[in-house]
DNA sequence: AGACATGATTATCG
DNA sequence: CGATAATCATGTCT
């Protein structure tokens, strides 16, 4: 009768042994069997982990499959994926935000102003062409200059485009490649899409810190054939004889005031056809105009001859023209065109008198005539517009430093009558012109 | 090579 | 903002 509950009491014993099962604690309570079930419990777990990695691929793949057909599947993967968004994402994700390189901007504007990196601008020696054409003729020598340049530096926008879609081209298949792995293995550990958009944003911020090292040697590159081309911006080129025949020729016939407007500068630099790069011509009539203005006053004897020569060139060129010229003062030819109408205008008349009563020292009345014209046409251009009339300077202007008053400034219808005229002549002049 | 000429740049001023 | 004066840096002549 007792081997009844000796058996079951075996029996539960065998069972436990083989399997540990909760009513087995439940039924012991307290006992050191308790700690020891665990262990083995995982002790089996790693047994089979390491079965698996006996088994064959076929079999892992089809286990895989079983677990991916799981119904419980996208609900866990789900679950496994917030966790790992909450612990590992929210650390990192708090730096996501990328503040535009400062440095990378400064690259990118000098990159654009230099026209590397903005749109094509027609390619090297053919803009160098056409800005030349553009510029008006005769640059040939400064296009000839700066083909060479625009030629190198289209050829480093050249290597850089290419580079750039190179940098491109590879960051885009390793970001495919990357993605496509992840999603791959998406489906065996849990990778979420937002989690696969930051690995592609490391790549590109990987793969543009390249393009910026790209642009940074581009950029000096850039600057290295600046430096050695156009950067000397100092370099200067003679302007041929022509034109400084021509704007000396304006200089000396406009001595009273030789202040060219703008539109007199534009077209002095279009007569003259300078075109040199860098700065507009008329930027370089005004340059000239400002040398020549300061070196003819700091040296005024100097200068003499030339201003001779120059009245000399002025009057016969204005004999030449005849008694009907017309108003046009152009400035190439300042004498021509104005010079012999004005000595019969009426206005004028009184003016050359008194100016040649003033005068009457060694010059020639052609000359004096000539150049005293082209003297009352800038003062008549200059009291039409102020309406006032400075003396002494249509007496005095051509030949002598009497044309640059106490100051050292020239004496323009700006600074109105308060000079003392050395002669009296002007009083009169003064009224009858300021009628 | 050095002096001078000359176009361009810079600082300053009104 | 334009003019001037000083200066720079290169071109040209001797």
């Amino acid at each position: 009768m007792d081997e009844q509950p000796r058996l079951m009491h075996s029996h539960a014993g065998v069972g436990m042994a083989g399997h540990p099962g909760l009513p087995q604690h439940m039924q012991e309570g307290t006992g050191g069997t308790d700690g020891d079930g665990r262990k083995q419990d995982i002790g089996d777990i790693l047994q089979q982990i390491m079965t698996i990695t006996d088994q064959s691929l076929d079999e892992a793949q089809a286990r895989k499959h079983a677990l991916n057909c799981h119904r419980m599947k996208p609900a866990l993967f789900n679950v496994l994926c917030e966790i790992k968004e909450k612990t590992v994402l929210s650390i990192r994700g708090a730096q996501e935000e990328e503040p535009p390189d400062p440095q990378l901007m400064r690259l990118d504007n000098m990159l654009l102003a230099e026209g590397v990196s903005g749109p094509e601008k027609g390619g090297g020696s053919a803009a160098a062409a056409a800005a030349a054409a553009a510029s008006g003729g005769a640059g040939a020598d400064n296009s000839a200059e700066h083909s060479d340049y625009r030629a190198k530096l289209s050829q480093i926008r050249q290597i850089y485009h290419t580079e750039l879609e190179k940098y491109e081209q590879a960051c885009n298949e390793f970001t495919t490649h990357v993605m496509n792995l992840l999603r791959e293995q998406s489906r065996t550990r849990p990778i979420s899409p937002k989690e696969i958009e930051r690995m592609v944003s490391i790549i590109h911020r990987k793969f543009s810190s390249i393009q910026m090292q790209l642009k940074q040697s581009t950029c000096e590159a850039v600057m290295i054939l600046r430096s050695r081309f156009l950067d000397a911006r100092r370099k200067r080129r003679n302007f041929n004889k022509q034109a400084t025949e021509i704007l000396n020729e304006y200089f000396y016939s406009h001595l009273s005031n030789p202040y060219p407007s703008e539109e007199a500068k534009e077209e002095l630099a279009k007569k003259c056809s300078i075109t040199v790069a860098q700065v507009t011509p008329s930027f370089q009539v005004s340059n000239w105009f400002g040398n020549k203005r300061i070196r003819y006053k700091k040296n005024i004897g100097k200068f003499q001859e030339e201003a001779n020569m120059y009245a000399a060139r002025t009057a016969v060129s204005a004999t030449n023209a005849s008694a009907h010229g017309s108003q046009a003062n152009s400035p190439s030819t300042p004498n021509s065109a104005g010079s012999a109408g004005s000595f019969n205008m009426s206005n004028s008349g009184d003016l050359f008198m008194s100016v040649q009563s003033m005068n009457g020292d060694s010059y020639q009345g052609a000359q004096v005539g000539a150049n005293v014209q082209s003297q009352v046409d800038t003062l008549r251009h200059v009291i039409s517009q102020t309406g006032g009339y400075s003396d002494g300077l249509t007496a005095s202007q051509m030949y002598s430093p009497q044309g640059i008053n106490a100051n050292g400034g020239w004496q323009d219808a700006t600074t109105p009558s308060s000079v003392t005229s050395p002669t009296e002549g002007p009083g009169s002049v003064h009224s009858d012109t300021s009628n």
